[in-house]
DNA sequence: GTCTATATGTAGATAGAC
DNA sequence: GTCTATCTACATATAGAC
């Protein structure tokens, strides 16, 4: 976090091909066990047994389980908020900028990842943990309020009638409707629910816009 | 669970005053401790600890960390479940049945709880935890799935317009909604939102009603 | 960088005195 | 029913050989 400079020159080399290649197995392993397990659920050698990898391997590029967890979540969170704002700014080159249409650029990206790349649906998992519990407050105060920040501010310029206050707490309503969407399939299938996942997601864009259109 | 007459002799005699008070006691701790940091988080000896009690009496009246949990779920959840029956019931007896005042009797009760008694406001947090990690799905088969179908079952009556699939998951973002709003405070406050509790509680029926409505 | 062996702490659970 | 002392297992983390 805090380069220094002076000291630079005391890091190792980069890294050979085949240490990255282990380091990204090592995170995708330890991104799935987070998501089915959650942070105190999962254990190191969990983590060992799905990367193939011995305990010490996980410590090595890990650096402690907690530093390992905070990794699997900056990894993809800086694609993840990239993605958004060049929808964003996509979305804003039209004549008139909609409610539906600031929606769509927070969550199409993330929803297409999980649809392309397996490993992203385990990331929802990970940004529900980290959105939920208090202790990760500080990750996701550093990753992800930013941009939610942005989007609440557009959704509050295209709401005069509606109060910022109002705005803020409604899009905290969208936002976990989508990790609902997305994290919580069994219990809408439970429920009655599922189907074409792309249709749920259809579903999802109109429900939030017409919710926070009612201020 | 499979009850056997036959051994129906052999139970102990009812416990004392004291006994009932202690276990009280425990389940409070319990429900406070698993709300602050999970179920693989929590410690029994955390829980003795705020219990004031020795950990070997938090296994007596527990059974166990499992047992525990499952105990703390089920204490409340038959309040809320017939609180939610009596809140639709009444809501039914006027002329025109509305998708705001179906919403309202499903979460206002909850809601009411949670303004009147903190410790409602832990058990928000595990019903939360309950309807989101798949280890507990027996727990919510049994304790939140048959209101929640009963309450689908009035959504999509109301709603010839929009498939039954459609109002399950929509069903599932308002829970999620509710549920960010009743756990998730500090993350909306965060986002610039927060203020009246009363009144975030009329604005998230507002957007429910308003999402549900547009299919 | 990789892997084995091990140190240290703490978890859940229980046996048995009171 | 209540409480103390303890058992057993497994967690994270590290030291050091390769």
């Amino acid at each position: 976090m805090t380069a220094v400079p002076a000291l630079e020159t005391t890091r190792k080399r980069a890294p050979s091909k085949r240490a990255l290649a282990t380091r990204e197995r090592v995170l995708d392993a330890a991104e799935r066990v987070f998501a089915q397990r959650g942070f105190d659920g999962a254990t190191i050698r969990d983590i060992a047994t799905e990367a193939h990898e011995p305990v010490g391997t996980i410590h090595h590029h890990g650096g402690g389980k907690t530093a390992l967890f905070e990794q699997t979540v900056t990894r993809r969170a800086a694609v993840l908020a990239q993605r958004r704002m060049t929808a964003l700014i996509e979305a804003e080159r039209a004549d008139t900028l909609t409610l539906e249409a600031v929606l769509d650029a927070f969550m199409r990206p993330f929803f297409d990842l999980c649809q392309t790349d397996k490993r992203w649906q385990d990331y929802a998992r990970l940004v529900a943990i980290v959105s939920t519990e208090a202790r990760w407050q500080p990750l996701c105060a550093t990753w992800f309020d930013p941009t939610a920040q942005i989007f609440v501010a557009r959704i509050a310029a295209l709401s005069p009638q509606t109060s910022p206050a109002c705005c803020s707490a409604g899009f905290v309503f969208c936002v976990s409707a989508m990790l609902a969407l997305l994290t919580s399939q069994s219990r809408i299938e439970t429920l009655g629910g599922g189907g074409d996942l792309s249709a749920q997601f259809d579903h999802l864009i109109r429900f939030c816009a017409a919710g926070l259109a009612k201020g």
